[in-house]
RNA sequence: GCCCCGGUCGUCUAGAGGCCUAGGACGUCAGCCUUUCAAGCUGAAAACACGGAUUCGAAUUCCGUCCGGGGCACCA
């Protein structure tokens, strides 16, 4: 919406819980906000006019407003232990009476404060929730939402050790750094006439708010850790694609028309619009998102392609492997793999077989169906004297003016090999899959792989050799 | 329990009273292509939660029911 509509995109970091202070948390939100490319344009590391960004370094602009409010009879002091607190929320509970805060310090007189004072050593303030009417907002997704002032209870804005709860926090904030629009998620929404009320408790106009659909796990309840990978850098480490994440959490909740699907970054800004905001929660598919990171993968270039699948081989291929991997035979694997994989984690277990030098498979699984072992070894036995004489040749012009294009062939290629090898299923009375299937196991060691002539062809001529006879040691041994 | 928000194929969605015999996509299934696996192409099955009301006409408006989710912390 900001790139949209030409505004500022800002970060700030609301660290106001210490006991749940995590290390680098914040710094890997920035990192999962760069790697999706949704660069900001005020926040940490790049500051701005309105900072701190970390809430826990503004420590100093609440607690002056958590003090003006309870001068102005907008907050009070509240001294109840929080054992107090839980005791009669389980009370509240057991009746089944709604779980909120009795109000027992709302009402003190000087005296009984100044006497409490002595005895309690912490205390906080709470917010002096309006007993009755009721508190409307217009969400700008759902329109007018009405609570009644009734139900919400005096909530703490200031905590005993100092810091803000989120709701003076994020009320404070968002009206000192010019907050023009709240998009959050849903899960605020019946927060929200608490933080109307600090609004006009505090003389600030409120911003625009809009609450999103969430983001559900499979069984509809809000996304968490028990439903998988929640982080965006596990998506990162699995091969997905930024651009393919992006894309696809752009289409959870929101919609281009009814049939575009693949949107890059700049379309996207283009179009967005708040009211293609849709209002139902929806869940978060993996397999259309491996679907659509497929269909990005197979839109790079081999450069591109490449740049970004040698980190995942260098680190899911076996440690025995010799690094660092030749990027030139890379090149000539990739386009092998590149239509068939879902992420670049894919990558590794469906090319080890070109970088290790002794397959182990099961023998068996050399003899194709119809076949017999004897019929096996004899189709082994032939192709692998027929590849044996695939060798280069010198192609000579027939002008002698010409000889500087004189060119060599490579006789060990995609239609040289298939040249040799379809005529000899024949040859052998065999049906072409039973051939290929034969030397596909010899040469990948397994039954399904890339195409089986490019595959020899990018393997070269001697590692082929080397794997049919190692195939026919496999059934004689 | 109370308050709030929702409910179109299994999933993401299009749908602003007649364009809807409800469109697209993922997934599923079938076929084509094919040396395996993919990719690609073609096709199929698959949804307006239910009941009333308004209207000549309702997926679309209103009410109720049911179902789902969220919130109810010195968490955000």
């Amino acid at each position: 919406l900001a790139r949209h509509t030409g505004g500022s995109f800002i970060v700030r970091i609301e660290d106001t819980d210490q006991a749940r202070k995590v290390e680098g948390a914040a710094e890997s939100i920035l990192e999962s906000l760069r790697w999706l490319g949704l660069d900001w344009d005020e926040g940490p590391e790049v500051g701005g006019d309105y900072g701190p960004y970390f809430q826990s370094e503004r420590l100093d602009i609440y607690q002056p407003i958590a003090k003006k409010l309870v001068e102005e009879g907008h907050a009070y002091l509240c001294y109840c232990s929080p054992q107090r607190l839980e005791e009669m929320r389980a009370e509240q509970m057991r009746r089944k009476e709604p779980p909120r805060y009795d109000r027992r310090c709302r009402n003190f007189s000087q005296g009984e404060r100044l006497k409490l004072e002595g005895e309690v050593s912490s205390s906080v303030v709470r917010f002096k929730t309006p007993l009755e009417e009721e508190t409307r907002f217009c969400d700008l997704l759902r329109g007018e939402v009405i609570f009644d002032n009734s139900s919400l209870d005096d909530f703490v804005i200031l905590k005993a050790d100092g810091y803000p709860t989120y709701h003076l926090a994020n009320v404070v904030d968002d009206h000192m750094m010019e907050i023009s629009h709240i998009l959050r998620a849903d899960e605020w929404l019946s927060s929200t006439p608490r933080h109307i009320l600090l609004y006009r408790a505090l003389g600030y106009e409120p911003p625009q708010f809009a609450h999103l659909p969430m983001i559900l796990g499979e069984d509809r309840s809000k996304l968490s850790k028990r439903h998988g990978a929640t982080s965006l850098l596990e998506y990162r480490e699995q091969g997905y694609l930024p651009e393919a994440m992006m894309n696809f959490l752009a289409l959870l909740g929101w919609s281009l028309d009814d049939k575009t699907e693949i949107i890059g970054r700049d379309q996207l800004i283009e179009h967005f619009s708040l009211e293609r905001i849709g209002v139902t929660g929806a869940i978060f598919s993996q397999e259309k998102l491996a679907w659509m990171n497929g269909t990005y993968l197979r839109q790079l270039n081999l450069d591109e392609f490449s740049e970004k699948a040698i980190p995942f081989l260098e680190k899911g291929l076996p440690a025995s492997i010799s690094h660092p991997l030749p990027e030139e035979y890379i090149k000539q694997i990739l386009p092998l793999v590149q239509e068939r994989i879902k992420t670049l984690g894919d990558l590794p277990q469906l090319t080890d077989f070109f970088f290790i030098d002794e397959l182990s498979y099961d023998g068996e699984l050399l003899i194709q169906k119809g076949l017999t072992k004897k019929s096996t070894l004899e189709a082994l036995r032939v192709s692998k004297d027929r590849l044996d004489k695939l060798v280069p040749r010198i192609v000579v012009p027939p002008e002698p003016q010409d000889l500087g294009l004189m060119v060599q062939l490579e006789a060990f290629n995609t239609e040289s090999l298939e040249g040799a090898l379809r005529p000899l299923a024949e040859e052998l009375g065999l049906k072409t899959g039973q051939l290929f299937g034969t030397l596909r196991v010899a040469v990948t060691g397994r039954t399904t792989a890339p195409p089986l002539f490019q595959t020899m062809a990018v393997l070269g001529r001697e590692r082929c050799l080397k794997r049919i006879q190692a195939a026919l040691e496999k059934l004689t041994a």
